[in-house]
DNA sequence: TTGTAGGCGTTATCAC
DNA sequence: GTGATAACGCCTACAA
């Protein structure tokens, strides 16, 4: 498939070196100015395209990023591989993507793909577990460029690029008690060995204990990212709170908490009037529900570009810092937490 | 970055050769079992990754396949591009994704570069107008292997993934006539240099003749694939037919009609009330909206897997047939075509 | 079963 | 300004 013309083929077309032809098509000073245009003209006519394959074998270097995302499917990623396709086109590198479907299996198996690729750096977010901890020490110690977003792995080496999870967490939980004064608020957890799951649930906590409101241990479920997840740790917990039914409810994300609705409304009850509920990402759908979702929104494009932007910085440079990186997030006040009844 | 252990640190660290080495590290039969134990052994400790821009050098196969999407936040090719990954994780291939945004130059930018790193095929959906049908037409015929989805080039020797688009609008279109006894209605298109631009107009146009309701070009306005081109062309539509306006708009997918809906609201009318309106693609939020959206179902992840699997076969069998391959639509009968009024 | 030679397409280096 | 040579890491082909 495609040119299998090489540098040799237009050499010998032209009676020079292939050397003299690199240098021409490198644009190096010391060409002839006329052998330039012929061999220039003759690898157009020939039809030749570089072979980067054997360019990266002799720099080490592909011009190639590798990217770890754990769900395309999940709205938010997508804004940020655009995000990260923007800082990488004009960075003049491309894209690997895969998708490690929430398993960290898969995640294993991409990233060492990627490495056999000689990628010159990878993004990642992790689906990992605790146990796996080990894996990105390794890499990170054998001096494989990583930054990580959104879900990230701190402590180990690597820069990171994120919101600040614990902090909006906090904030959003306040504002259900200061605005709406609940006092019975359940959570809806994340997976509690992946960082981003830990950090929300100790804002939900915090905010709770800030303000002197009562921790059910039995009103936090441990639900997941997706919206089938949310969906069924909701209705597990209309079955458990028959008697005494929490206000409401904070979930780990917006896939969870739209899940949630659907389970609410199923029970036949109604947001935000018997339970309120509010969410985390601000996903396209959003505000668009039919009780338009109050959420935290964050901004995926921007966390796209930075954590690109910081692993170029961090391959061209041996001695970019590490560092976490935190974009800002806002509150989106919309209708289910109770704001705005009609 | 990375291993740079190779076959012959191996080699040298076990007196053997680089030769015995790489059978070994390939499973090849004629190694000696206690040899080819040593030398697993010693690989793992000391952290060998293969090379595969070497191999791909000697091998010319990188196992690598170019993504070309025009829009990775038009929710239709997350889900396209999900379906891709399943099939090519399956086979062990990695992906090249790159975001055309679009425009027509990043989409040639983008494959050049993927020519370059010697992909081994390429799936695109193209935002190419007629006039750059030649480039394609010259990759096709220098051996590279090509699938189209969705917007696909048809007649010049690629296959094709995607669904009946003018079949599936004819329908939709007919829906509107046959069951709701519309006779004004327009139309908001996509670029007619663009297949589905065409197609989908077509279908539309044919229903409106099959059903002798009258066509008005005044009622027929470009728009794009976009939410803001949907509703800016609804808001020049509004203004244009103050007078009489239509009962019901077409229009080219889900983000045109999401945006159009926006330009109705704002214009103080209601769906389907005062116009009803349809889609194209079941996008994640059509039913999720305040009015729910009647639109023809793709199945995007069915699309890019058959995409995936075909440009495979391509890739791996010299004799593949070029065939136009389609998925199969249902219409999604919701709110805001005028059923299921409250 | 194992090793040697040569080459994949490109570039760095040194010589002319 | 241009060319020969070796090297990047691996594999095919042949020899031992």
């Amino acid at each position: 498939m495609s040119s299998n013309v090489t540098l040799k083929h237009i050499a010998e077309a032209l009676g020079v070196s292939a050397m003299t032809v690199s240098r021409a098509l490198n644009n190096r000073s010391n060409v002839d100015a006329r052998t330039k245009r012929r061999i220039l003209e003759k690898a157009r006519s020939m039809g030749y395209t570089p072979n980067h394959v054997a360019k990266s074998l002799v720099s080490s270097k592909t011009y190639t990023i590798g990217v770890v995302i754990p769900e395309i499917t999940h709205a938010f990623f997508p804004e940020v591989v655009r995000g990260i396709e923007e800082e990488v086109y004009t960075s003049e590198y491309q894209l690997f993507l895969t998708n490690s479907n929430e398993q960290f299996s898969r995640e294993k198996d991409a990233i060492r793909a990627l490495l056999s690729k000689r990628v010159d750096g990878i993004l990642i977010s992790s689906s990992q577990t605790e146990e796996d901890f080990e894996f990105y020490k390794e890499l990170v110690q054998s001096d494989t460029k990583i930054v990580f977003f959104d879900r990230c792995i701190e402590g180990i080496g690597a820069s990171c690029v994120s919101v600040n999870d614990r902090e909006s967490s906090r904030q959003i939980t306040s504002h259900l008690v200061e605005v709406h004064n609940y006092s019975r608020i359940a959570y809806l957890s994340g997976p509690q060995n992946v960082s981003i799951g830990r950090k929300r649930l100790e804002g939900f906590l915090k905010a709770l204990n800030e303000h002197e409101v009562r921790i059910r241990n039995e009103w936090i479920v441990e639900a997941g990212f997706r919206e089938e997840e949310g969906f069924r740790a909701m209705k597990k917990l209309l079955e458990t709170t028959a008697g005494e039914r929490p206000e409401a409810v904070v979930t780990i994300n917006d896939p969870c908490a739209i899940g949630a609705m659907r389970a609410i409304e199923e029970a036949g009850l109604s947001v935000p009037e018997d339970m309120a509920i509010v969410g985390f990402t601000d996903d396209i759908r959003a505000p668009l529900l039919k009780v338009p979702l109050t959420t935290v929104h964050q901004p995926a494009y921007e966390v796209g570009k930075k954590a690109a932007c910081k692993l170029i910085h961090t391959i061209e440079d041996e001695n970019e810092a590490v560092e976490n990186l935190e974009v800002p997030t806002t509150l989106k006040i919309r209708a289910s937490c109770g704001c705005m009844r009609s």
